[in-house]
DNA sequence: TTTCCCTTTGAATAAAAATACAAAAATAGG
DNA sequence: CCTATTTTTGTATTTTTATTCAAAGGGAAA
C-alpha cells in the first residue's frame, strides 16, 4: 500500500486547488498565464507539470464568446453560457403581463407573457410619446423603436410611464 | 445586407453539421482524427479551417476518464462525467417552412413559407436563449432580436443550430 | 539500512492546435 | 455586368499543449 505524506503531497494538493481556484476565479487563457499566476503566488512548476495537473483535473479549454478560448472546470463547462446570459442588461420589471425589457443597440425589447404583446405594444402607441416611433408586437414580444436621438434612459423613464413599475 | 439562403453557404454549412454530428457521435481525440473523417465523408479542408470551424461551433477538447482527450460539444461539455447515461440531446431541425435569412444591422430577418413563422420563431425562442432577446413573428417574417454584444456570426451558429441553413 | 516500487517532476521534444497572411470565392449594391 | 466589400480558405508558421525519458525522492517492508 502506498500512502502520500502530508509533507509529500502538500505542495501538489495545495497546488491542484490553487489551479481550481483561479480557473474559477478568472478567465484563464493559457496554461502560460495560468503558470505564472502559479508562480506568483509561490508554486515552483513547470508547463509539463501544469498540463499533467490540468489533466488530472480535467479542465478543459474551450472557445468563449469573444473570440479568444478560455479554461473551464469540468462542473462549470457550460458556464460560458452563463457568462453571456450575466452579461445581459435585463431590467426586470414586475407586472401583469410585462416580463422584462433589454436593449439592443438603441431598440428597446419587451418581453411579455403569451399574448399579451399586441395589448401592451398597443398601450404604449396610444400613450404616443415623443420618444417613441413606433412599436412591432409579436405574441409575447415588442420592439420598441426610438426616435432617432433618444437614449436609453428617457426611454426607460417613458416606458415606465406607459407600464406600471 | 446581407444574405444567406438554403442553396448557398452548403459547403460550410454542411461541413459544420457533420463535425456537430461527428463529435456528438464519436470519440474524437484530435483534430486530425475528425479532419480524416470529414476527408471521408467527401469535405475537403485543412486542419487550418477545422480549427476555425471549431473555435466557431465552441468545441472543446477535455481530458476524458480514459486518460485521453476527447472533443465535446459545448452543451455536453459537462456532460463526459454521464458519458455512461449520454442522452443524444439532438439538435431539433424545422424541416421545412424557412426559406432565408438576412441582416440588417444586428438584426436577423427569416423569411418563411406562408404561416410558418409563429412556429419557427416558437421554437428559435425556445432554443436560443444564450444570443436571442427574443422574436416577432408575422406571418412568413420573423425578426430576430439578438442580445447586444452578440454578433452576426454567432446569430448565424445559434440559428443555423436550429434551422438547417 | 537496503531494496523495490511507486509517484512526481523537469528538460527536451513531439504533437497538436491556433493564427498571420495572402489569395480566392462569394455577395451586396450599383 | 462590374466593383467594393466581406467571407472563406490554405500554406506556412507560431504558439500552445502533451508526452517521452530520465532522474529524484518517498514509503514499505525485510
Amino acid at each position: 500500500m502506498y500512502f502520500y505524506s502530508k509533507g509529500k503531497m502538500k505542495n501538489k494538493a495545495n497546488r491542484m486547488k490553487s489551479i481550481r481556484k483561479i480557473v474559477h476565479e478568472r478567465r484563464i487563457s493559457s496554461q502560460e498565464e495560468l503558470l505564472n499566476l502559479l508562480t506568483e503566488e509561490g508554486f515552483n512548476l513547470t508547463q509539463a507539470t501544469l498540463s499533467r495537473d490540468l489533466k488530472q483535473l480535467k479542465i478543459a479549454k474551450m472557445p468563449d464568446y469573444e473570440g479568444g478560448y478560455i479554461y473551464v472546470l469540468p462542473e462549470e463547462s457550460s458556464s460560458l453560457s452563463k457568462t453571456v446570459r450575466m452579461k445581459s442588461q435585463d431590467v426586470h420589471f414586475i407586472q401583469s403581463g410585462f416580463e422584462s425589457v433589454a436593449f439592443c443597440g438603441h431598440f428597446a425589447v419587451i418581453k411579455t407573457k403569451p399574448a399579451y404583446a399586441g395589448g401592451i405594444a398597443a398601450e404604449i402607441d396610444k400613450k404616443g410619446s415623443k420618444v417613441i416611433l413606433g412599436t412591432i408586437a409579436g405574441d409575447d414580444t415588442i420592439l420598441v423603436i426610438p426616435k432617432e436621438k433618444t437614449d436609453r434612459e428617457s426611454l426607460v423613464r417613458t416606458l415606465s410611464e406607459i407600464i406600471p413599475l
